[in-house]
DNA sequence: GGCAATGTTGATAATAATTCTAAACTAGGA
DNA sequence: TCCTAGTTTAGAATTATTATCAACATTGCC
């Protein structure tokens, strides 16, 4: 699954004659195995560890040809820095404001809502709509435990 | 109208027992405003311009506690910088991703949405959802004809 | 496989964005 | 009015991001 992804991802990059350097590829592989939504720091220091050297303005510039090439997007929780998250399949995040926790959604609804969310904001706007993205923000069942509302959690809409 | 937002984003703060300061209401006032997504940057500028002193770290820290309260929220279009607008009345917004325009839309269906995904996310997940936030990507009106693209874009779905 | 053209990398400098600090100030309650 | 905890200010410090450019590596071609 995961290796069919980065198939599926370097043969797009090669497809608009991207060059496909090794740090490139272990950028993208790094990003397709984690679903941790690191940013640019965490990427850095994990593969300096493992692999050998690697520079951080390379890190830079391959998330943002990443991100380019609709292959991954960024992300902000609020604590300042950018994340970055595969996207090859779609889904949308929900995050917990309490520990800025990002979980993705992968709900077969998903690409209903996003249809009919295009359609609107066509008839709304006349934009041309490329994509959709959804971020919903609440509390994780691990704050909400912490904090003591469980029972509340399922009185709520 | 506007001023139905201030008093009732006043009233707000108030009950929070957060210091209503002169800088605060300026700030606040200013995005109310002014729905042209300015960033900490453009804010400053301007409201140094008009009225006199207000320092740059204010203006951050204001907008921090403003998207706190929820009265504001925080956008990335792509430029790097990060752009703030203020939240009183539900919507969402279309990016435009060739010239980074940021549109409003407030349409009637978006409280159905948001609903609809909240409930979609409770299933999955099990977080306690309390709000949504949807970013629409495309092409404004403008660029698609900048771009020839007026026909192709009544065809797309 | 080997070669050349051209895009990429890496280290670091430069710049931009954001936060911190400490002293001075003030909103709001008593 | 007075007090005080919270806020503002200016600038320093920190952090995030981009630019630079010589050295290097990928790709297409033979």
């Amino acid at each position: 699954m995961a290796q069919d992804e980065y198939q599926h991802a370097l043969a797009l990059l090669k497809e608009h004659r991207v060059r496909l350097t090794p740090q490139r590829k272990t950028i993208l592989k790094y990003l397709i195995d984690h679903h941790t939504h690191p940013s640019v720091e965490m990427i850095y220091s994990d593969l300096k560890e493992h692999d050998d050297s690697i520079s951080i303005a390379t890190v830079y510039n391959t998330v943002r040809l990443l991100v380019d090439y609709h292959l991954v997007i960024e992300l902000k929780n609020g604590d300042g820095s950018t994340h970055y998250d595969y996207f090859g399949r779609p889904h949308y995040h929900v995050v917990c404001d309490n520990c800025g926790k990002i979980t993705d959604v992968f709900a077969s609804q998903f690409a209903d809502l996003t249809k009919e969310l295009g359609q609107i904001t066509r008839e709304q706007t006349h934009y041309l709509v490329t994509r959709s993205d959804i971020e919903v923000h609440g509390l994780c069942p691990d704050c909400q435990a912490k904090l003591g509302l469980t029972t509340v959690a399922t009185e709520v809409n």
